[in-house]
DNA sequence: TGCAAACTTGCACTTAGTGTAATCATGTGA
DNA sequence: TCACATGATTACACTAAGTGCAAGTTTGCA
């Protein structure tokens, strides 16, 4: 009567776990779009999730932790592509790729509407900022390992990290501009509107930031702000 | 009895309040000290201060808030000296020499005490963050009020948002960096090589991360690691 | 001196977060 | 199929964070 169709077998118990996991996270963001941030308790997602309160802890550190996983996955999502690439290619090329996956539909879609529910609350800004660290510190990782594949190169950590954190700093910059100007408009125009702003953050990065002040548009659609 | 000696009069309400909050602050880390992070309560911080529980919630939100007074500080000695800077200047060149600022030793140790008190420490980290964070909004705020200064010149929202985070972002690598190499030591050589390490990243910034991977020292000092 | 505004404090209350032990579900071997 | 070990859920109790409120205290000002 067991499922052993699967190599990898999640048994019952990984299934189960993965399911009460999702099922906090999505009491969690009802609950935030329901009634806003601040305005539930810890209590109100278990009973909405149909667990008791303690389980919730044995999950999710807090509150912000639950609504974490939206962003986490967001950006796990480029951290995957970024280990794609080809371990010969520049790290700010390989960054710019990975970047320009943040600007698929699928995968904003959440992190936008999150967005806008979180906006003006302390404590879900700080896990956010916690979460684009954690990411900064993967791409970091991920550097090196790709780095101690090739025999004859060293690694200088200074350049690594600032490096890692100046792209992750791009791409926040490029999300945030988008949202002032789109709000959480997921449409074909406001995606590319995305793209370019990722594509320009990265280009002024490459570019070390060469032009003092910009007077008007540097490649397309600028307009509206 | 008063004493009106100077003209911006600090009220004796303002300057007890400044003194409270001192002395809050200074209890906050001392128990750091002693005990460790997670090691004490507000009720001990409040009794350390001399002042009542409800009233250390009357000047921080929270024991890291507390806390934070010290990188704050660290910080706002920074976004000073860029305020200082010719309106003229390139940002990235403010930028730069405002951060050199942070290699003096007046500056640093604090921070550096705070640094080693604070590792493996999460919720201390996550108010690090959110203070780097702050500064970076504050860089944008004050690049905004030197643009306005200049009439004809236009602002771009993304330069200036990419801009402040790559160079916040250069700073904390080389601040990471520096304490990894050096630890908590405030020598001479020690801070040489911090101003070094904050040289060569924003040099990285400004050169655009052209170099895909460093072989070895591109200006001085870079063995021991 | 006396009043108003600002600051401090004690108290009560809600909520977060954790340790513990009992209970329930799942996987495993005979 | 049963028994047993292991892992997950839960109730309960407890400490501590954070907040609202109202009474008391200090400071500023006329």
């Amino acid at each position: 009567m067991t499922d052993d169709s699967t190599a990898a077998a999640p048994s019952r118990r990984e299934l189960n776990k993965a399911a009460t996991r999702q099922a906090i996270s999505d009491a969690a963001l009802k609950l935030l779009r329901g009634k806003g941030p601040g305005n539930f308790t810890v209590e109100d997602i278990a009973a909405a999730a149909g667990i008791s309160r303690r389980t919730f802890f044995n999950y999710f550190s807090s509150t912000e932790a639950a609504l974490a996983s939206v962003t986490n996955g967001f950006l796990d999502h480029a951290l995957q592509q970024f280990r794609l690439r080809p371990a010969e290619e520049p790290i700010l090329e390989s960054a710019r790729a990975a970047l320009m996956e943040l600007a698929d539909p699928m995968t904003v879609a959440p992190m936008a509407e999150l967005f806008t529910l979180t906006q003006q609350n302390s404590s879900l800004v700080r896990s956010e900022l916690e979460a684009w660290d954690h990411c900064t510190e993967q791409i970091i990782l991920a550097a090196k390992e790709r780095v101690a594949k090739t025999p004859g190169a060293a690694i200088d950590e200074l350049y690594l990290r600032a490096l890692a954190g100046s792209v992750i700093s791009c791409g926040k910059a490029a999300m945030d501009v988008w949202f002032a100007q789109c709000g959480a408009d997921l449409s074909p125009a406001s995606l590319s509107v995305l793209r370019q702003l990722l594509i320009d953050a990265i280009g002024h990065l490459g570019a070390g930031f060469d032009s003092p002040a910009r007077p008007s548009s540097p490649t397309l659609l600028k307009d509206r702000f």
